[in-house]
DNA sequence: GGGTTTCACGGGAGCGCTCCCACGCGGGAG
DNA sequence: CTCCCGCGTGGGAGCGCTCCCGTGAAACCC
C-alpha cells in the first residue's frame, strides 16, 4: 500500500491527478455510476449526477484518455492528412483554410486534430502505418496529386475518411468535399464571352490535380457553348510567378488577346502585374477571370472577377461529414459539391 | 471464450489487430521479452530480438498507443498551441512556418503534433484543461499577444513548454525561441542612417507584441546612435493595407522623409506601393527596410532591403527543444536567441 | 396480493501494455 | 566443489477506464 503511494507519486511528479474512483468516493457513488454521470447520464439519478458533476468541480478531474481508449477503441482524435508537406506547399493559402475550415468543425465535437505531413516515399509508410495503427478514429486527407495512393490505402483499412477536393480514383466510393470546378471555369468562360470578348486564353493548373483539370475542361465546354475557339491553354503551378510566366507567353503566342481565365487568383495577379507592364491596360485591353475569390485579389488596387471557393466552409463540411462518419459508424456518407459562383469586379468591368 | 470472442470481432468491425501477446507467440517468446524487444532491447539475446523483429513484419504489429500511454504516462503527442484562431491570423504565413518547422523537428521523433487553436475566452478554458488532462506531453506555444495568461497557467501544470516568440512575462522561466528583434530593428537604422538617409520614419507592429515592440526599441536605439532624430513611428497591423494606410500618414506628415522601417515585409511592401503611387521613387526618393526576408518581398519586382528570419528553423529548433525537455524531464533547457541579420537588396539601393 | 417489469446502482472483468520481481542457468571466485 | 553474481527470461500485477451483469427496491400489471 505504501509502496503503492509512492510509486504513484513519483510517477507523475509529486501530483497525480484524481481517477475516476477518487471522483467516485468524494461523490458518495461508485466507480459505475460515476462513469454513467460524465457520459451522458442516462440511468443516473438526479442526486447522483449532481453529486458527481460537483465532484467534478471540487477535485479538478479530467478523464484519462488513455484508459479511455483502451477499452472504446476510440481515440478521439482525428488525423489531417497533408501530402508533401514542403515548405513552399504549406505557404499556400490553401493549407491555411482547411486546417481553419476542419478545427471550426472539430470544436463542436470533442475530437482533436492531429496533422500528418507526410512526403512522398518512406515517410508515406509511416503515415499509412499510423492510419491503420488505429491511432485515430479518422481521417481527412487533403486530396493532391495523382500519384497518391491514399484512397486504395485508406479504403483498404476501413478507416473513416473524407477527402477535400475530389480524388482521382472515386471509384472506391470514399467521401469528399469540392467546388463544382467545371462550372467555374464554363461560368468564367461564359461571362467573358458576355462581354463581348472572343480572343481567349486560359492558364490552367498542373494536370495531375483534379481541381486543375475540370476547371479547364469547363473552361472548353465554355467557349464552345459559346461559339468561340478553344484559345490556348498554358499549364502553371497556381503560384504568382508561374502566372506572369505563362502570361508572357499567352501575350507572345496570341497577339489579338483580350480575355484571359486563369486558374488561380494568384496566376491572376501574375497575369495581371505582367499584362500591364507590358503596357496593356486592364480590363480595357484584356480581360481576367481568376479563381478562388482569394483575399489577396485586391492586392493590386483592381478587383479580380473570379469563381469563389469557400475553401473554410467546404474544410468545415469536410470536418462535420467525418464527425459523423465515426459518430455512425457504417453510415454511408455523400459526397458534397459546392455550387460555382461567379464574383464579378474591376478586371472585367464593361 | 466465445462471447469474448465475437465482442472483440465486433468491436473492432470485423478485424482485430494483434497484440503483443499475439507478436509473443508468434515469435516463440514471452510477452515481457517481447516488449523489451521493442522497445530497445536490452538484456534481450540476439535469437530473441530476431525472432520478434520477424514476427512483427509478418503480423503488421503496432503497439496500442493507448495501453503503452496508460501505463507509461506519455502520450507520444505534442501540442502546438495557437491562440485566436480566425482565418484572418491562420492566412499570416507565419503559422504555416511554425506548423512546417515544428513538424519537421517532430519527424525524427516519435511524437505526433496535435494542433489546438483556442479563441479567447471559454475556449481558452478549454484548451488549457485539455494541457492540463495529461494527453499531451509537452506544449509548443506561438507567443502573441499581452493578454495571453498561457505562461503562467502552463507554468503551473509543469507540462514541458516551449514558447515561439519570447512572451511577455518571462519571469517563470519557460524556455523560448526568438529572433532578436531588437538587434533587427538597429541593423535597420544603422543601414538606413549608413546610406545617407536622415529623415527616417517607422511603421511599428502592435504594441501588445514582444516582437514589435523590440524591434521598435532596436530601431529607436539605432537613430540614437547614428545621431538622428527619431522621427515619427505608426503602428501597423503587420498587413499589407495596414502597411499603405501607414505609409501614407508618414508622408503626409513628413514632408522631406528619405527613408522608412516597415517592422513586416507585408507592410513594406503596402508602403512601396503607397510611394510609388505617389509618385516618389523607391528607392532613389525613399528607401525601405522591411522585417522577415518573406519569399513574397520580391513581389513587385523590386528587391526589399529586409531583416531575415528563419520562421521555419526557428519553429524547428523549438521542436527540438520540446522533444528533449520531454526526453528528459526536469532538464533546464536554455532559450535560443537568432541573431538578427540584414539583407540588402534593391529597396535600399545605393 | 403476488408476480413481473423497471430503474438506479455496484462489483467484477478485462482492454493491451509496461514494469517489477522471481527464477533458472552458466561461469568465475573462494 | 560450493557460493554467488549476472544475465536472459517469464509471470503477475496493475495503469484508469467502460461494459456487462447481478442485486435490491420501487413501480406496475392483472
Amino acid at each position: 500500500m505504501n509502496e503503492k503511494t509512492s510509486r504513484d507519486a513519483l510517477a507523475v511528479a509529486g501530483r497525480t491527478s484524481p481517477t475516476l474512483e477518487d471522483l467516485a468516493s468524494a461523490a458518495g457513488v461508485s466507480r459505475s455510476t460515476a462513469s454513467r454521470a460524465i457520459n451522458g447520464g442516462s440511468k443516473v439519478s438526479p442526486e447522483a449526477q449532481a453529486a458527481v458533476d460537483a465532484a467534478i468541480v471540487a477535485l479538478g478531474y479530467t478523464p484519462n484518455r488513455a484508459a479511455r481508449s483502451l477499452v472504446t477503441r476510440r481515440t478521439g482524435s482525428v488525423a489531417l492528412v497533408i501530402p508533401e508537406p514542403d515548405a513552399r506547399v504549406m505557404m499556400d493559402p490553401y493549407f491555411a483554410a482547411v486546417i481553419t475550415g476542419v478545427n471550426e468543425a472539430l470544436r463542436d465535437t470533442d475530437l482533436q486534430l492531429v496533422l500528418l505531413m507526410s512526403r512522398a516515399g518512406d515517410d508515406s509508410a509511416r503515415t499509412i502505418r499510423y492510419l491503420r495503427g488505429g491511432h485515430v478514429d479518422g481521417a481527412i486527407v487533403v486530396s493532391h496529386h495523382r500519384a497518391d495512393d491514399w484512397v486504395e490505402t485508406l479504403g483498404a483499412t476501413g478507416l473513416p475518411t473524407v477527402f477535400i477536393g475530389r480524388p482521382w480514383d472515386t471509384a472506391s466510393g470514399i467521401p469528399y468535399v469540392d467546388l463544382d470546378n467545371f462550372e467555374g471555369g464554363r461560368l468564367a468562360a461564359r461571362h467573358l464571352a458576355g462581354i463581348g470578348r472572343t480572343r481567349l486564353g486560359s492558364i490552367a493548373g498542373p494536370t495531375d490535380m483534379t481541381a486543375a483539370v475540370d476547371r479547364l475542361d469547363g473552361w472548353l465546354q465554355g467557349l464552345r457553348e459559346a461559339g468561340l475557339q478553344p484559345g490556348p491553354v498554358i499549364h502553371g503551378d497556381f503560384t504568382t510567378a508561374g502566372g506572369a510566366d505563362a502570361a508572357k507567353s499567352l501575350m507572345d503566342g496570341t497577339p489579338g488577346l483580350d480575355g484571359v481565365f486563369a486558374a488561380s487568383d494568384l496566376m491572376a495577379l501574375g497575369v495581371v502585374d505582367t499584362m500591364r507592364a507590358a503596357g496593356r491596360r486592364v480590363p480595357e485591353d484584356v480581360a481576367v477571370v481568376g479563381f478562388d475569390n482569394h483575399d489577396i485579389q485586391a492586392a493590386n488596387g483592381l478587383g479580380l472577377t473570379t469563381v469563389a471557393h469557400p475553401m473554410v466552409d467546404m474544410a468545415a463540411t469536410a470536418g462535420r461529414l467525418l464527425a459523423r462518419a465515426i459518430e455512425e459508424p457504417g453510415i454511408a456518407l455523400e459526397s458534397v459539391i459546392y455550387p460555382a459562383d461567379l464574383v464579378v469586379r474591376g478586371s472585367t468591368a464593361s
